[in-house]
DNA sequence: GGTAAAACCAAACGACCGTTTGAATCATAA
DNA sequence: TTATGATTCAAACGGTCGTTTGGTTTTACC
């Protein structure tokens, strides 16, 4: 990921990736990933300008993809005539679990979006709510349309606890280790099988 | 909370509790900790002898009573004739909703707790592990009692993806905020209510 | 080949960190 | 009252942090 025929630039994004999703933001110093990429301390502030600015520019990198990914797939299954619920699920989650088996670290990444969701940093998050907040906006939108006997506040309470999940699944938080036979590939698509089912059925509930 | 009728240990776990919420374990720092709870710099080394054991003992003055509670309800719930899952969820949520509403900072304990699912601090781990690990198994004997159709991959999954989904909302996460009309009691029921339909939903599927 | 911009680098800056020290103060029991 | 142990305190220690500086090297273009 660091070879040296990747540019300054790249090698500081992709050790930036690895170590925020290792010991968080503030637990990644710039002593160690500046070692860790093989440039001098000083080129993340020449490149980048500052910490914080290089923290966004790691989940620029991804979400653009991820975003228009989601958002292509949302509209292709509204574009259908009867358009199900798992398909609009399938259309959140697939553009992660796609993410999550990138060869140049796509699954670091997912851990690192984890990261953003529990620390409650207040400048990145409102990053990320100015950048990709309408994505989730759309899906609400979306699941709303599928479920018109819930009211606003009780689908915003399920969407909820689907991200929250999602995030936490994706980014293989918990204590489940896959056997050593199975491939990784098949792992993760078994866990997004598991989690549109599971969220389907607790959106349908009641 | 830090009134000067409280001992000077009770003023810094207080204190420890509340930053420990707002900024995570590496994040708060002793000076500013010290300086909320209105004591010493030098009084958490006295007391605690390091601050990762002031990090344990935050820890165990609220999870003892909490894992006894969830324990002691499961126990009750396996005791009856034909206990339901909803019943055995309701055994795992309620002791930490009730926790959530206590008037002297249970509300901001459950944010602590979900710092540390996020956080993947190895010591911390450790200890949480080795004191109350048995609860999650106990529990997760009950599911598989009341799931035989699930092997128990399956039922692992689906645990992992309840236990983060649970911490994520209990720690109030998300981007729902209650009304201003709404009180907190209510709001925090409610959340329980749909996690426990939603999660049973999701456990039952297929 | 000369030149101006871009990139890189070692070194240092000031700030904050957890912890330790040793003396001052307090509480308590003889 | 005095002696003893527990507690509190200001100050300092060594270390790591993000950032800045000023000079050197590399790159790109006329």
């Amino acid at each position: 990921m660091n070879s040296p025929h990747f540019s300054t630039k790249e090698r500081i994004l992709g050790a930036a990736e690895e170590l925020f999703a290792r010991n968080g933001f503030a637990g990644a110093s710039l002593r160690e990933l500046t070692a860790t990429a093989k440039v001098n301390l000083a080129a993340v502030n020449y490149h980048f300008g500052s910490k914080d600015n290089l923290v966004n520019e790691v989940f620029r990198r991804r979400l653009d993809e991820l975003s228009a990914q989601r958002l292509h797939l949302l509209q292709s299954v509204l574009a259908k005539p009867k358009p199900t619920l798992e398909e609009i699920l399938a259309a959140f989650i697939h553009p992660a679990l796609l993410l999550s088996l990138d060869k140049s670290g796509g699954a670091t990444f997912v851990r690192v979006l984890a990261r953003a969701y529990a620390e409650h940093n207040e400048r990145l998050r409102k990053f990320l709510s100015e950048n990709y907040g309408h994505v989730l906006k759309e899906f609400a939108a979306a699941f709303g349309a599928q479920l018109p006997h819930l009211d606003k506040e009780e689908l915003y309470w399920r969407i909820d606890i689907i991200a929250g999940a999602l995030t936490y699944a994706m980014a293989d938080f918990g204590v489940i280790k896959r056997r050593a036979a199975m491939s990784e590939k098949i792992h993760r698509e078994r866990a997004a099988e598991h989690l549109i089912r599971f969220a389907a059925a607790g959106l349908r509930a009641e």
